[in-house]
DNA sequence: CTGCTTATGAATGATTATGATGGATTTTAT
DNA sequence: ATAAAATCCATCATAATCATTCATAAGCAG
């Protein structure tokens, strides 16, 4: 037996009872148990899967690790549908940025098999983006180990080079007096370099933002188009007076 | 049998099994390992399969992955040696370039605790610098799925904010005549402007790169300090005289 | 026929995969 | 908590497979 057809067994196996047991592939393969252990080392390094003592299961594998963490972030669902909708402004051919940030990230499979450009500072986007088999350009700059974003003044002057028709921004605060707000310096002046590049700029945010504010204004609200998944209805027309406001539907 | 039957009768086999073991085509074929070998060295030049030890599969399945995690793996103890002895030129307080690939890759672990920047176009080695606690910079650009490096314009531009005293990059061929070479003219002319951000340029290669030459060359042997991993006696004269090779002791 | 190219098979030494062993570690049962 | 059982890891020798080289055979143009 082919050492391929012995990792394509165990992972087939692995596909469907998610975990197995060491006895059971010495059996299934007729191989020795230093082979299989072998085997599964290897795997384990290309993430396929995770040893456990005795055998092995399913890996927190790269993406859906990051999604299963996104998951079970607060609002999760909330940002899925506010991504969907954001997406869905995005046309064939077009060139546009996508910021740093979790409900961007969840924008990205929407977006696949629409010939556009995507722009972004978020180095955990990339990976993401060339599955799903789209054209990506990174900007430049400091990386921010905590979040995965790059920030800073080479930043900004990476991201001049670059001009967009359309800038999806994530955002810490909304609200109708400070505007768009976030607590981190670097990452405002990010935000609002790439709104400048771009003919239109969306912000999208879940409604746990609302009527909040952080450290830095990054843009006002008459400068963006907010997305979002709901809104109290006092607020919304304080806010529509200022700008376009997309409510994902109920 | 003719070599276009045995051809066809490989991927015959290859379509309905998925793989195929050397032995049983022996025994299909009537003809000698040799022969098989060489058919089986031929398709894959084609790209009608993928040769695996002791047979073949079908190819494309988990490309990236396998394209790093090959390249990772052959010459890889060589690769850490010559990492090891890079890094160890690196000084507290430098300020470096890291190439994209898999030897540059390899020096990082060497390089923690040493209070350096690094500024890279590897969007692969961002992980494991951040994760050694090295204060990192990426270059921006466009993202070259299959190696994960930033190549193209934007990443000259880029680069051209970067000053350096040391910067480390990796070739694909290294000929005395025909200097240090890469088959992708885009990241050739990244490697380029690096090296003339840069005081001193170092080259990290492994021996199988020597009397290799490749499409684009992006330096002259004199314009950098070779590090290698052992070299034949004629070619380091030869080299010697046009700049310092550094080779990995025994 | 001669000289040339190409295909083949055999032999070699190198590389890689494998299975077995013994001692460490972890789990389980008491 | 302790002993027994199972599992794990590192190491080694062996076997299988691999790349390289060489010599021969087959096909073919001149």
């Amino acid at each position: 037996m082919l050492t391929n057809e012995r990792y394509e067994l165990i992972l087939n196996k692995l596909a469907t009872h998610k975990t197995v047991k060491i006895t059971e592939l010495i059996e299934a393969t007729d191989a020795s148990e230093s082979t299989i252990r072998r085997d599964l080392t290897e795997l384990e390094t290309l993430n396929k899967l995770q040893r456990i003592h005795g055998g092995a299961t399913l890996p927190d594998r790269d993406m859906q690790e990051l999604s299963i963490s996104a998951k079970s972030e607060k609002y999760f669902s909330e940002k899925v549908k506010v991504a969907s909708l954001a997406a869905s402004i995005v046309k064939e051919g077009d060139f546009i940025y996508l910021d740093a940030g979790t409900t961007t990230f969840q924008m990205i499979p929407f977006l696949k098999d629409r010939n556009i450009t995507v722009v972004t500072n978020g180095l955990t986007h990339v990976e993401s983006l060339t599955e799903h088999g789209i054209s990506s350009y990174l900007i430049g700059g400091y990386v921010k180990a905590t979040t995965g974003a790059l920030v800073g003044q080479q930043a900004r002057n990476s991201l001049k080079q670059y001009h967009f028709n359309k800038c999806f921004l994530g955002t810490n605060g909304v609200d109708p007096v400070h505007g768009y707000t976030t607590p981190d310096p670097d990452e405002a002046t990010v935000k609002s370099l790439a709104a400048e590049q771009s003919r239109t700029t969306y912000i999208v945010a879940d409604h746990s933002k609302v009527k909040k504010s952080s450290f830095i204004k990054f843009l006002s609200i008459e400068e963006a188009v907010l997305i979002i998944d709901e809104m109290p209805e006092d607020i919304l027309n304080e806010l529509e007076e200022k700008t376009l406001v997309k409510v994902v539907q109920k």
